[in-house]
DNA sequence: TGTACATCAGTGAACGCGCGTTCACTGATGTAC
DNA sequence: TGTACATCAGTGAACGCGCGTTCACTGATGTAC
C-alpha cells in the first residue's frame, strides 16, 4: 500500500473514532458533520469526500461493533445438543444486550438504514445477508439431526425468525420501559409458537 | 360546532387534500411545507399551526386510506369456514394490493413513523393496536372452533403472524423488482410454517 | 539518479435549500355586560 | 338589543440551522523520462 493510500486511510480512521465519540456522547442528530471533523481534526469537505452523507457514516462507524458482537454471540452459542430455541436465544440475549448499552443510536441507525431502497446500506445489508444464511445452516443442520421436520424450509424459517427477532427489537428500541428481560421473554413465546405451530397435530382438527 | 371550529376544520382539510395531491404527484421528499401551502391556497404558517412537521402532516394525510383499506379487506374476508390460512392471505393480498399503488410513497410513510418513539405517530399506533387486537379475536375464534391448539397464545400469535406480514411488506416497498404475487408467495409460506411449526410432532423427534 | 510533471487527498470558504420557529399583525368570531 | 372587549385562526416575513455541494487552491506523493 502507497504512502498516499495509508495517509487516507489514516484520515478515515480518525474521521470514523470522531464520530463514533460524537455519536455516543450526544446522539447522531445532535451532532454536525462539522462537529465531527472538528473532533476529528480533519476539514468538513473531507468527511464528504469519504462518506456521501451522515447516514453513510453512521451506518460505517456502528456496524464493526454488531459485527463483533455477532461473532462473539455465535462463538459462545451453546452446543448442537442444547435445543434449537435454547440456541436461537442466546443469540438474541447477546445481541438486545448489546443494543441495550445505547438504544437511541441504535434506533436512529436502524431507522436510517433499513428503510433506505436496497443499496443504500451495503454494509448491513450483506451483514444481513449473511446472518440469514447462518440461520439457514443452523437450522438444516438441526433438520439432519431430526430435530427440525424435513419438509421445512429452511430459508424461509430463517428469515421468519429473523422477522419475530427485528420486531421485538424494534419495539425494544422504541420503549424506554421495556427491559431486556421482557424483550427476551416476549420473544422466548413467539419463537417457541413458530417452532411447535399454532394448529393442532394433523388427525386432531376440529369438525 | 361554532363557525370559528368550522372554518378551522375546512382549513385542515385544504391542506390535507393538496397534501395528498402533492405525496402522491412528487412524493413526499421532492415537496416542500411551502409547496403544499401555496397549493391549498393558505399560507405556509398556517400548515405549522395545523401540523407540527412534515411527518405528522403526512400521516394525517394518508392513514384514512390505509383505514379504508383495512376495512375492506375485513370485509370482503372469507367465511369462517374457510382456512385461517387463507384468511390471512386474503387481508396481505388486499393490503400489498393497496401500497402497491405508490410503493415509494408508502415506503417514507412507514420509515418515517414506525421508527419514531412510541408516541410520535398516534394516529398509526391506533391503528396497529385495534389491527391486533382484530388478529388476536380471529385467532381466537378459530381456537374455540378446534382450528387453533387451546394452549396457543392468541395475542403472541397474532403479534408474530404480523411481523411476518411485515416483514415481507418492508421487502416488498424497498425492491422494485419484486412483485405482489412474489412477495404473497413468500408470505403464504411463512404463514404456513408457522401455523403448522417447524419441528417434528411430539414423540417423533430425533434422538 | 535527477528533473519535470501529473495525480490526488485534503483544505476552507461560500452557496442554496428546506425546515422549524418566531414575530407583530389582521380581522372575523365569540362573549360579557 | 347593542356595545365594547377578548379570543384566536390565519398571515407573511424574517431568522438560524444543518446538510449537501461546489470551488479554486495547496502540497505531498507518485511517475515518466
Amino acid at each position: 500500500m502507497s504512502r498516499r493510500e495509508t495517509t487516507k486511510l489514516e484520515t478515515r480512521q480518525l474521521i470514523l473514532e470522531a464520530a463514533r465519540k460524537l455519536f455516543h456522547r450526544r446522539g447522531p442528530e445532535l451532532c454536525t458533520m462539522r462537529d465531527i471533523a472538528r473532533e476529528a481534526g480533519v476539514s468538513p469537505a473531507s468527511v464528504v469526500v469519504h462518506f456521501k452523507n451522515k447516514t453513510a457514516l453512521l451506518e460505517v462507524a456502528l456496524y464493526e461493533d454488531i459485527e463483533q458482537t455477532i461473532a462473539k454471540a455465535v462463538a459462545t452459542m451453546p452446543q448442537a445438543g442444547a435445543s434449537l430455541h435454547g440456541r436461537l436465544m442466546h443469540i438474541a440475549r447477546c445481541m438486545y444486550g448489546f443494543y441495550d448499552n445505547d438504544r437511541e443510536l441504535y434506533r436512529v441507525l436502524i431507522r436510517d438504514t433499513t428503510f433506505e431502497k436496497a443499496g443504500e446500506n451495503p454494509y448491513l445489508t450483506r451483514q444481513l445477508q449473511e446472518y440469514l444464511q447462518f440461520f439457514g445452516a443452523l437450522i438444516e443442520q438441526e433438520k439432519e439431526r431430526g430435530k427440525v421436520r424435513p419438509g421445512a424450509d429452511a430459508r424461509i424459517a430463517a428469515s421468519s425468525l429473523f422477522s419475530l427477532y427485528f420486531s421485538v427489537l424494534m419495539e425494544f428500541l422504541r420503549s424506554p420501559d421495556l427491559t431486556p428481560d421482557m424483550a427476551l421473554g416476549w420473544l422466548s413465546e413467539a419463537v417457541r409458537q413458530h417452532l411447535t405451530g399454532i394448529v393442532p397435530p394433523e388427525g386432531d382438527k376440529g369438525k
